[in-house]
DNA sequence: AATAGATACAACCGCTTCTTG
DNA sequence: CCAAGAAGCGGTTGTATCTAT
């Protein structure tokens, strides 16, 4: 197939968008949409490529960007999701309204993985206060709701300033544990504790597993009356859509999540 | 105070997939 | 059905910022 000739870059613009930028480029997509990506930046008068235009879009721009810190329902969501679906991101941002796959893939290299391997103690709080970008901004409530099941609020879009690019960072769900201590006034004696925030969260996200890991168990057998192969586990992999639309299905069957 | 190393994240690159004529 | 173009996706890089020494 063709490939995308894109980024002519003759006089093309790369680098950190400038707020400016940003206002074109929203202006425009607002006023005419973006059924073009590649003739948008002529027609808005940017001196970007339509990838890049694209890409500014989606990952900052949207309206519906929840930015800010990650909660740890949303860090276990990533690490279950991508403990079934691998390095998807599309499809796991898909499943955390708000996030992007550019930010989900973003948090999985930088915390959860490490997370997920096993080290001492000693490293398991994080070193780093949360940069100025992360400085969570006073906000009268997080957008990622501690309720219980029945809490599966959407999320609501953030109000956004479109004066900067780094700025429009607004900590809607900071739930980091520092913040988690400092927020709490009183304070978690350890990660372990930090677990405990929720008993809902953790019904839930052991009923979504139980969900998924019987619906699993029963697609195998599903798998064996469509004919094929009884396949190697690692057929699963081959037929990750097939598998992700039983999990879409079933999670949608049972108002699972929409893990926020 | 200086600086080397670590971290976070925005942006780019190139391949794959989808759409259209 | 095929080929070209466009969009989507995941991997990787560049750079700003922070921490430790």
């Amino acid at each position: 197939m063709g490939r995308s000739p894109c980024c002519e870059k003759m006089g093309l613009k790369r680098g950190p968008w400038t707020a400016e930028e940003d206002r074109i480029l929203v202006a425009h997509v607002e006023r005419h949409g973006h059924s073009n990506w590649r003739a948008l930046p002529k027609q808005a008068g940017l001196l970007r490529c339509g990838k890049s235009c694209r890409l500014r879009w989606i990952n900052y721009l949207r309206p519906d960007i929840k930015r800010g810190n990650f909660s740890r329902e949303e860090e276990d969501a990533i690490i279950q999701l991508h403990q079934m679906l691998g390095n998807r991101w599309s499809t796991i941002a898909a499943r955390l309204p708000g996030r992007t796959d550019n930010e989900i893939k973003n948090v999985w290299h930088t915390h959860l993985k490490k997370r997920l391997e096993p080290k001492p103690a000693s490293q398991q709080a994080p070193k780093r206060k949360p940069t100025k970008k992360q400085q969570p901004q006073p906000e009268p409530e997080p957008v990622t709701t501690l309720e219980g099941p029945a809490g599966a609020v959407p999320p609501v879009a953030p109000e956004r300033s479109l004066s900067t690019t780094t700025s429009t960072t607004t900590s809607t769900a900071d739930y980091s544990p520092a913040s988690s201590l400092e927020n709490a006034g009183d304070s978690f004696t350890s990660e372990e504790d930090y677990y405990q925030i929720d008993d809902s969260f953790w019904s839930e996200t052991l009923a979504m597993t139980t969900t998924v890991d019987s619906f699993e168990s029963g697609v195998q057998q599903a798998e064996g009356s469509f004919g094929k192969s009884a396949a190697a586990p690692s057929s699963t992999n081959d037929d990750m859509d097939f598998w992700l639309k039983l999990f879409m299905q079933a999670s949608d069957m049972q108002n699972l999540p929409q893990i926020i």
